[in-house]
DNA sequence: TCAACATTTCAAGGATTGTTGAAATATGGA
DNA sequence: TCCATATTTCAACAATCCTTGAAATGTTGA
């Protein structure tokens, strides 16, 4: 991910709705979520949540699929892993003891990242 | 970090000038840059980098503290580490190999998390 | 104290972004 | 084909954000 992504990406989960709607997509996982759906449980206007959902897709952070009458939306967990990556590199610079931290979190839900069976 | 703190750090960093800024500080490291030397490195106007810098202050990722007739600004390694960390767990919900990725740049700048001397 | 330096504050204006509701598009079933 | 459902598009307006340059603040050394 190069900088003007990373800015891209930064932009569009700092605004309240856009974050909610991404964590949403990740917990939804690989199935996704309609578009209709993800308006109902944030209560917010159909026409509202797709103005956002279309700068979520114009970053990349989560991509479409239509599914009969709806259009479902998923997150891209390659572009949101990036922007984890983007992130860590910048503020490791020199600087072991942030990753660490992460390093932690990783290893409790990364099972393959460590020796645990 | 909760999520308000999230939103705050993502729409701080989601200008080009401050995301500038804040690289050149965490290279910079503890020392830090006064607001003259970051303003002239980028090209930026006193009173527009200091509008920036105000911003990512209240953002909590600099912090500043005046040396002389300077006031020179370090990046809050802390609050960086915790959006990397905010950003991991919402994306490693259930995810793992998004965070595998992030292991490896962890590995590679943190030699405490791994076995190498 | 005065002058020079380093930085911030302020107001004004322009640019971008977010919200709203109405109308348009696309899909599937009676 | 017609209707209901699901979603997007559009225009208008409001709100927020960014830039600019001039003036104000704080600091140091002569």
């Amino acid at each position: 991910m190069d900088e003007g992504q990373a800015l891209a990406s930064f932009g569009a989960l700092s605004q309240e709705t856009r974050l909610q709607i991404v964590r949403m997509l990740v917990v939804a996982g690989p199935d996704g979520m309609a578009a209709g759906a993800i308006a109902e449980k944030l209560d917010v206007s159909p026409s509202n949540v797709s103005f956002h959902l279309k700068e979520l897709d114009r970053a990349g952070l989560i991509g479409q699929q239509r599914e009969s009458r709806s259009i479902v939306y998923t997150a891209n967990f390659h572009v949101l892993g990036g922007l984890v990556r983007f992130l860590m590199e910048d503020c490791c610079a020199g600087h072991p003891e942030v990753c660490a931290s992460a390093t932690q979190v990783a290893a409790c839900c990364a099972p393959a990242a460590r020796n645990v069976p």
